[in-house]
DNA sequence: TTGCGTGCAAACGGTTTGCAGGAAC
DNA sequence: GTTCCTGCAAACCGTTTGCACGCAA
């Protein structure tokens, strides 16, 4: 899969591993975490080398969900976006479906292909008071 | 305006006009140097508290567009979002009505009120080739 | 054996904080 | 005169970089 021209060293594996394994969005810190359990020696400059290099290959997708740090998604999971209350912290996540008429219109009235896969918006969820 | 108990400092109303003196959004590095050619002594520590501030009486909102740093936009100013060409750099401004559609969506499918009010939207611009 | 990939340590850039002195009230 | 606000310097935190060594090919 990786024989092109890239080399497979375990910590790439492991990395490549621990963004698949993870059910959700996670930090590269997480993965660093997680990594160094069973590979002690990783360094955290070398998760964020080989998550950019699995960026280039499409592998993982990055998301901001405005944490003022990055996370990191396997690609191969279906798109969908978050819905994140201010108030609770709870993370609602929503499909991808419910932003093609968006996407439609803005396709057509502002000329912009929207690249819209992982989206946070921000708000409150109406379980939280006021 | 701000005698709610808050002192009336020359950098406060110098780092405010500024915001509203932006007609885009503005970043705190900005801000910090259009004042500072007014009122050399300023800080940037004073420019952070201060937006903060602000943000906390409503007269300035928050907007993270994915460069690592945040900007500022003056309150009164009405909303709109970002279409971001990820290729070009260009930036087109839609407006918020377009989101309306989904935010009901968002209310009546997911219990979710969501605050769209700064939107970054990543993606091409059919300007830019491929 | 030849690089590519790594660990290390140091730098980075935006933002935050503790503190003591100064200005607004 | 009090208290809030500020400048300063240093810390912070996620991320990036330069370098020399080591391992995958």
């Amino acid at each position: 899969m990786r024989e092109l021209g890239y080399r497979l060293t375990p910590q790439r594996m492991l990395i490549l591993a621990a963004v698949q394994a993870s059910d959700s969005h996670i930090s590269a810190e997480e993965i660093y975490s997680q990594v160094r359990a069973q590979y002690p020696h990783v360094n955290i400059s070398t998760v964020y080398r080989t998550l950019d290099l699995l960026k280039g290959l499409s592998l993982v997708t990055e998301t901001d969900l405005g944490e003022g740090r990055v996370r990191y998604h396997y690609a191969d999971k279906g798109h969908h976006h978050h819905l994140i209350c201010e108030r609770c912290g709870a993370i609602i996540d929503v499909d991808e479906d419910l932003f093609l008429p968006l996407k439609r219109t803005l396709l057509k009235d502002y000329q912009f292909n929207a690249d819209i896969r992982h989206f946070a918006i921000f708000g409150r969820c109406t379980k939280c008071p006021r």
